[in-house]
DNA sequence: ACGAAGCCCTGCAAGC
DNA sequence: TGCTTGCAGGGCTTCG
């Protein structure tokens, strides 16, 4: 499930071997992704060269003279460095063949990830326009939380997972970050004052840093790598831990449903 | 305008 | 052992 960090983690893994490479050859065996990836990306990006690689939320944007390449990996979606020599796999939708024989391909089962050839400016992109501030940037402060959610009844939780709000927080992280703030993830969003707004950003910055940091030390390898980012399972308080004890107090913790997704958290530690 | 629910998809785990 | 069922999840889309 890549989130925020998995992305950034992709996207600095993939650099040092795209950057300035040119493409000689697209191959989609399964465009029925998200959205369907279309046959222009194989008429058009061949000839290209990547000139920039961002991030921006989970999206990874990939820059050519002509176009953007934007992709998705959905929660189950990954991009590997290989070669030719590598059979793909059941799950490798999509190959990017580069001048030398390099290949960035595409793995994902699920299929909730998308890979999108965008002409238009792509700032303007509807999937792009509308998002929230980076939680890692400085616009994302307590002001700037507690002034959109004024008057807001959303619990806070699907609110600070709403990437209008703010981008990249999913549900592991936002479920740790209220851990780490000590907050209800039930507390309606337009209740909780600025001070408290002030810890709940610093712990998200802190999650998705530590996060970032940890998948950094992967990276190294990025070319053979399983695809499986380490993944930092024992630095999780809270996720996937409904019904063992609180890491902070001892006592149980609660498991629910909030917004469809999975929530965990301690009753006595977080109010 | 807001918030909740629906939907896309496959792998895995549990139950029979 | 082999089925069926339920669940997980990001985030756009639809509905109330």
């Amino acid at each position: 499930m890549p989130e925020l960090p998995e992305v950034e983690t992709t996207r600095r893994g993939i650099l040092p071997h795209i950057l300035n490479r040119q493409v000689i050859q697209v191959i989609i065996r399964q465009p029925s992704l998200r959205w369907p990836v279309t046959p222009e990306l194989i008429d058009e990006l061949p000839g290209q060269t990547i000139s920039a690689i961002k991030r921006r939320g989970k999206y990874l944007l990939l820059d050519t003279k002509l176009a953007t390449l934007l992709i998705h990996l959905g929660m189950s979606g990954s991009l590997r460095l290989t070669n030719s020599e590598t059979p793909p796999g059941k799950h490798d939708h999509v190959d990017i063949v580069f001048e030398g024989g390099g290949i960035l391909r595409y793995c994902d089962p699920r299929r909730f990830g998308c890979m999108l050839w965008i002409k238009t400016p792509i700032e303007n992109h509807l999937l792009l326009h509308s998002l929230g501030p980076e939680p890692l940037s400085e616009d994302f402060d307590a002001e700037y939380l507690h002034r959109i959610s004024r008057n807001r009844k959303q619990a806070v939780k699907p609110f600070i997972m709403n990437s209008g709000n703010v981008v990249g927080v999913g549900n592991i992280y936002a479920n740790e970050a209220l851990f780490q703030a000590g907050i209800n993830p039930k507390r309606a969003a337009g209740n909780l004052s600025l001070a408290r707004y002030g810890v709940l950003a610093d712990c998200i910055k802190q999650v998705l840093q530590n996060a970032v940091d940890v998948g950094g030390t992967s990276l190294r390898d990025f070319t053979n790598s399983s695809g499986e980012p380490g993944y930092f399972k024992q630095l999780l308080q809270v996720y996937g831990r409904g019904c063992l004890d609180c890491l902070k107090c001892g006592r149980l913790l609660k498991e629910i449903r909030l917004g469809q997704r999975s929530t965990v958290y301690c009753t006595h530690c977080q109010k």
